[in-house]
DNA sequence: GTTCAGATTTGAACGCGTTCAAAATGAAGC
DNA sequence: GCTTCATTTTGAACGCGTTCAAATCTGAAC
């Protein structure tokens, strides 16, 4: 029914009479009982069945209501899946948290970031790709460049910032400041080839990690030489101008390589 | 920019008697004219109506044969799709081709080609999300690390070479034997930033052209200096192991292939 | 208690990609 | 001509995500 190029797809006008689409508040009690009681279910579901298995008439006959009353709450399915990318976060910050603890050096806190995020999501791995293939979709929701999944970008990108600002680093660096977001890209790579990595336990991906982490590392160490200066000056100019100053109000934003 | 009746472009031999999904050869020729029919209408009906406008009834129905046939043909929505991909390569093969003949410098290369791919693919660019949506399953046949995408990504990647072998680089540097394969993540990047790019006539991907290559190139230039040794040595041993040996048929950054 | 405008819930229905048993066609031997 | 067999074609049917008009419920105002 939609023509090409369809408007913006709205996602969030959170007036305060808004659809209930979008957060949990501002619903009377019960609505937001059966708003949370869905949500529950198709975490649930999705874990037992996998993103294919479970369905939104499931996923509704679990949580005993109509599918009507699904999309009631949310928009799409995408939408309810949303859920399970931010419990994979908070899961992988309880387990990251203890190990960035001490001030070790960055490769080690690195290693154990990308480690922990592999161990984390690794039960979910079997429907990773189905997971990532909406979430690649510009449109999409669960694009993390989309304006919906800003705030666990935010959040994924402070973990960076914490692992940089541990790390006993020259501070003088001027790429200091904007490190994170590199690190941030960086990590978006590695788990676009855990996506794609088949072998026994993603034990390739654990591998690359290994591998690259001493690198980007000695790269890092190496940027303040002034040999790199007509490299890393212009690089970082240049993400003054992508990635600083808040571009347009549209949702496109920065380029990178798969969620979170 | 508009060949409707070019030929299916299928150099590739596949296995003799096999299935007629995946080639053109080996097929009666009464099949096969029905096969590059359904394949023709296919590309032009995905040209008028977009990714998703371009339904398997509609494809069947213009091509005058029922669903079925377009999937005796094709297994997938997908697999008839990429006949699209190609199409794209070999436009924007026939607009770089001329502005590679002069043989100027790595940035002047690289920066053309990548160009020329942003204006080979403009008339898509408003699909290109749903496209891409399908090609970043790694189960999909689309996704550019697919086994069934071997062809169309070497041949890819045979362009970076060529830009690379074209521009007039001190052949010294070890980094030179894999700096194709650099270069073809490089532009992956781009085409990623580019899907997402929603600014008039994608201009902020133009824009990050001219910006990341000169920091590219001079990068390259750099990597021969002794400093940077104990960046670019270790780096191209990981690339070795992980790109190099070719665990399986299709050289890919992908690990192992066996489907789950 | 009655009314009535929301908020909430329902489930049939739509169009999609895909499947598959059955029908139609073609080629070869008689 | 007829029979046999594989190749090719068909279209109804399935399950999916999603939509929506209608039904039901809620609570404040009377």
């Amino acid at each position: 029914m939609k023509p090409p190029d369809d408007p913006p797809a709205d996602s969030r006008a959170e007036t305060p009479e808004a659809p209930p689409g979008a957060s949990a508040s501002g619903l009377s009690p019960k609505a937001a009982r059966t708003r949370a009681h869905i949500l529950e279910t198709a975490l649930r579901v999705l874990r037992e069945r996998g993103y294919e298995g479970a369905t939104m008439r499931l996923i509704a006959e679990e949580a005993g209501v109509a599918v009507g009353s699904a999309y009631y709450y949310f928009p799409s399915k995408d939408h309810l899946i949303q859920g399970f990318y931010a419990q994979l976060h908070v899961d992988h910050l309880a387990a990251v948290g203890p190990l960035l603890e001490g001030s070790k050096s960055l490769d080690e806190r690195l290693a154990a970031v990308m480690r922990t995020k592999f161990e984390t999501a690794a039960p979910y791995h079997g429907f990773s790709g189905a997971l990532f293939k909406t979430a690649a979709d510009p449109d999409s929701p669960l694009s993390p460049f989309s304006a919906d999944s800003g705030p666990t970008r935010d959040e994924s990108k402070a973990l960076f910032r914490s692992v940089v600002d541990g790390a006993g680093l020259r501070k003088r660096s001027p790429l200091h400041a904007k490190l994170h977001e590199l690190l941030w890209l960086y990590q978006m790579g590695l788990i676009l080839y855990w996506i794609h990595d088949r072998s026994p336990g993603q034990e390739r991906s654990y591998r690359l990690v290994d591998r690259t982490v001493p690198i980007v590392c000695r790269l890092v160490r190496l940027a303040s030489n002034p040999l790199l200066t007509p490299v890393v000056k212009p690089a970082l100019a240049l993400m003054e101008e992508f990635c600083g100053p808040a571009p347009r109000a549209h949702g496109g934003s920065e380029p990178g390589t798969s969620p979170s």
